[in-house]
RNA sequence: CGUGGGGUAGAGCAGCCUGGUAGCUCGUUUGGCUCAUAACCAAAAGGUCAGUGGUUCAAAUCCACUCCCCACAACCA
């Protein structure tokens, strides 16, 4: 059992600016590390950026400009994205760092007794710069659609990380729950593509791929992605330099659903390589799609995250990634639904509930005693919380906020001053404790609103500009 | 015979596992309230639960078949 809970989101590749998959990996990761903060338990939060790799390098001598320095550009962005999605990740890990590749190298070495080298042999495009598969050759007639040139056969030597090894142990750990597949659906389509995944490529002849991670002991050969960037999770808590037996087995590791496979086959097999424990959960997300259809830049509905940012602010943001974006399954984003959320449940529900209730408290001269205040979350709360299924557990607060706007009308407090203030004053404070105590249901939804609805609720209250203004 | 997801009021979805009066949000219509961001509350209209057949006292739910949509292969979470 690990003492501190570590969280990890996927590391992006950094040959394009952040996208609106990569804010909802991150907000999942964020409301789950808030989450246990609120419940006192600190958590150990990585972060980073894959770097290596043809295209990167590619691209950056496409704009004649060292790759060192392309890499370290786009990892800037991405560290700033996710400073404006306040996400805050305890590391950040960069896979070009000399830290990672000193790392990398040493895990290598300790798993060397799975590995092995082979030729591999296949069809080749020059023009693309690699192997494709007997199938794809089928279909384009042996010619390449994108270069119109006929596919050349080569062969290469590799070195193969033997999966074989640990299919069995990485079967009756996803069964048994010792490694929990989430969503459930996901985890049958797991077991299926383990038992016919083959062992698995984990290099490059160096003439093929110049930017990576040098392979111990042979200068021909360079690690390709498998092990430089899922080792990741490793090399920034330090290992194998440092003792990471606080940290290790992570609680969860959340991914998107396109590299499941490789963190739920490769990643474990060079986990039990290494004699380490199993990731207790990885939780699979799903696509944000535009209109229905997959975001893609070829079609041109690629939504900018940072539009929305700008447009209308973090927490709305965040609300609605993580309301109306389900946690497991493939979601919907339009500004209209967008729009409407924020209209309806943000402005008109909420905002509006903390100024109707920040107005009467003053006029009758309510004042909130918040010290004394020692609240526990509801446990239907916590257990759609600790299962990951946010919106369900936004829309279990939000049945309160609206409950809370039915009582109000239904005890009408400013009809009852007139009568009786003292009475109006007990109702009114009833109302705003049941009000803070959404607020603090909903700190890691939403934690600038949070921070601000508690602002208003103090022995003096003090009547705020709306929180979510319309127009 | 590829694999997986889905087809439930005008729109978006829940319910299905563990059969028993079809639910939520938005929109529409009508009414109420006036503390509030023309906000809030209440009521109403609106569905042969894709189709066919089967199991059952009883099927949106279980089973079989059929039709339709979408993802999984090609930089991209």
């Amino acid at each position: 059992m690990s003492k501190t809970p570590y969280i990890t989101t996927a590391i992006p590749y950094v040959n394009g600016a952040p996208h609106v998959g990569h804010a909802l990996d991150y907000l999942l990761a964020d409301v789950y590390a808030r989450y246990k903060k609120e419940q006192g338990i600190t958590v150990r939060f990585q972060s980073g950026t894959d770097e290596h790799g043809n295209k990167i390098w590619s691209k950056a001598k496409s704009l004649g400009i060292p790759v060192e320095d392309y890499v370290r550009d786009n990892a800037e962005k991405f560290r700033e994205f996710i400073k404006k999605l306040g996400v805050e990740p305890t590391d950040f890990i960069r896979t070009s760092s000399e830290d990672h590749a000193r790392r990398v190298g040493k895990i290598w070495k300790k798993i060397e007794s799975h590995i092995y080298s082979a030729e591999y042999e296949g069809w080749y495009c020059s023009g693309c710069e690699r192997f494709i598969t007997d199938k794809e050759y089928e279909e384009t007639g042996g010619i390449c659609p994108d270069h119109q040139a006929p596919y050349e056969r080569l062969s290469e030597k590799n070195y193969y990380l033997k999966i074989s090894d640990f299919k069995e142990r990485i079967k009756t750990a996803i069964e048994s729950g010792e490694m929990t597949i989430l969503p459930e659906s996901r985890k049958k389509q797991v077991l299926n593509l383990l038992e016919t995944s083959p062992d698995v490529s984990i290099s490059r002849p160096k003439k093929n791929l110049s930017w990576g991670i040098p392979v111990p002991g042979d200068d021909s050969q360079v690690m390709y992605v498998w092990i430089d960037a899922l080792a990741n999770y490793l090399t920034v808590l330090g290992y194998p330099e440092t003792d990471i037996s606080d940290f290790w087995p992570a609680e969860v590791q959340f991914v998107g659903k396109d590299i499941l496979r490789f963190h739920a086959i490769i990643w474990p097999s060079i986990l039990l390589a290494l004699g380490l424990p199993l990731p207790k959960v990885i939780l699979s997300h799903g696509f944000v799609l535009a209109n229905g259809q997959k975001m893609s830049k070829s079609i041109g509905n690629v939504i900018d995250p940072l539009d929305i940012l700008e447009k209308y602010g973090l927490d709305p943001f965040r609300y609605y990634f993580l309301r109306h974006v389900d946690t497991f399954a493939d979601s919907d984003f339009t500004w209209e639904k967008f729009d409407a959320a924020y209209a309806n449940e943000l402005a008109n529900d909420l905002g509006n509930l903390v100024q109707r209730l920040a107005v009467l408290d003053k006029k009758n001269n309510v004042s909130i005693k918040t010290e004394v205040s020692c609240f526990t979350a509801p446990k239907n709360y916590t257990s759609l919380m600790d299962n990951f299924k946010y919106s369900a557990a936004f829309d279990y607060v939000w049945d309160e906020i609206q409950q809370l706007n039915k009582d109000i009308n239904d005890q009408q407090p400013w009809v009852v001053a007139k009568e009786n203030p003292e009475k109006a004053q007990e109702i009114l404070t009833g109302l705003t404790m049941r009000l803070l105590d959404c607020s603090k249901l909903l700190v890691p939804f939403l934690p600038d609103t949070c921070k601000a609805i508690q602002g208003v609720f103090q022995e003096t209250i003090t009547i705020p500009a709306p929180l979510f203004p319309k127009n």
